[in-house]
DNA sequence: AACGCGCATTGACCTGGATCAATTATCAGT
DNA sequence: ACTGATAATTGATCCAGGTCAATGCGCGTT
């Protein structure tokens, strides 16, 4: 695991690597972050054999939804993704947003159908993971199962600590904590910690937030007054990270 | 995996369960709804020799807490649980109620530690799994590995649909759902799908809900004015199911 | 450059559920 | 059976954040 300790920039060159479509997992930039990481190599050279490499999506377009049926995992490979889940009536809750290197539709192995959407936030890609083949090689590969499982739990952990925000934190708690969120993610992708595109809606960060797009905005400008935040359209800058840690609870 | 189809009464006398504290996973009451399920027999009987059959915990006790090093999963044998995830400031947030047969500390893999704590509800049991034993047998075991798999996404399943009902349900909805949710957990153990008993205190109803104490309270009577539920204490009968289904949106 | 459209901001007002406060049950321990 | 502590209910009031409405901005299209 020395990989982790060897921490170089990440994307060099992005739309270089958005239309290397075909890069083999050793030599992808997001190797520190995917599931291959740990795997021998012969094990890896497996596994890059059953991995589907997919054509972009564009903004707005949907990666699977929930009366896809269920194959596969994805893994997100450029560009950035909602998940949302739906009630009957038309009520939708957003209930993730995802970067290069995190995983989309876990929760469908269960039931074996995918029971939230998918949905690309801009020109984004994947890798596509047929699940049954992930199945079978983890019969041979303790270690891909032992990356799994890794990675559940870490979806899950991170459900638990998005419950206390939307069952106990304040409009500005729970502002504060996304944005720091979000920080903390471009930082571990080689990006910057302080100046980024929010490339999701007003609208969808409200709605995962569990506030009012009008909520979200007022906050937003009072961020600004504040001297907290720099904000033009989607590109933010973190101008006061200190004070944001201070007022996530 | 004919047992499914095998439907049978699963406590004949819960007293007895209660102390049959050795009792083997292949004779246990839970099989059907636990991570042996689909295993071969010697496969059984190897897991059966690493699982800890705890003594039982009492009323308010912890079963782990954030400071606990984590070793071992469990599956909750009698009884019920909570787990909460707290702020430095003292706020916590309820995170989910445990039954027989579910499991506790899955969010705990990825980090290797604990980062919520469990409760027990009242007078309860849990067979503890060290998770470095089962990773070992997982090598040898596939089915063991797809069981826990399975298991981690209905969690997070599970957690994505409480992110909608904290985020978008209203108070009504809220408690509705909850009703219906615990019900329904009831009658897969083999009990009344209308009447049980609320193990967990109003507080941490409301907790779980993200709403006040004085709310849930207020519903409850109005549920009770309404008709559709009858209520004495921790005794609860769901009177009309049909009409609290209405109320979940 | 003018148009159209969805997204974002801002202001005014309203309300569901929180908070505060006062009783009243419940129950565990002696 | 008594008792103190804790949990639950009920009522009165308040407010964070939702809703409604109007306007403004950015941007892709022709």
């Amino acid at each position: 695991m020395a990989q982790l300790n060897n921490v170089t920039p990440l994307f060099k060159d992005l739309a270089k690597v958005e239309h290397e479509h075909n890069i083999a997992c050793k030599e992808c930039s997001l190797y520190r972050l995917c599931l291959p990481l740990g795997l021998h190599s012969n094990d890896l050279a497996q596994l890059d054999k059953i991995i589907k490499r997919s054509q972009s999506y564009s903004r707005g377009q949907a990666l699977f939804s929930s009366d896809t049926p269920f194959k596969s995992i994805f893994v997100v490979r450029s560009g950035s993704f909602k998940t949302t889940v739906q009630a009957s009536d038309g009520r939708e809750q957003v209930t993730g947003f995802y970067f290069p290197g995190e995983f989309i539709g876990m929760d469908a192995i269960y039931e074996q159908a995918y029971k939230s959407s998918a949905k690309a936030l801009e020109s984004s890609s994947v890798c596509e993971l047929p699940f049954e083949k992930l199945q079978e090689f983890g019969a041979t590969m303790p270690q891909l199962q032992v990356q799994m499982m890794s990675r559940l739990s870490k979806e899950l952990s991170g459900d638990k600590t998005l419950m206390f925000l939307l069952g106990k934190k304040t409009a500005e708690e729970k502002l504060a904590t996304f944005l720091l969120s979000l920080s903390r993610r471009f930082q571990d992708r080689g990006f910057s910690a302080r100046d980024f595109q929010l490339t999701m809606s007003r609208g969808d960060i409200a709605n995962h937030l569990g506030l009012a797009v009008e909520t979200v905005s007022r906050m937003f400008t009072r961020f600004q007054d504040e001297g907290l935040i720099s904000l033009q359209g989607k590109a933010i800058s973190l101008t006061d990270q200190d004070k944001l840690k201070q007022l996530c609870g």
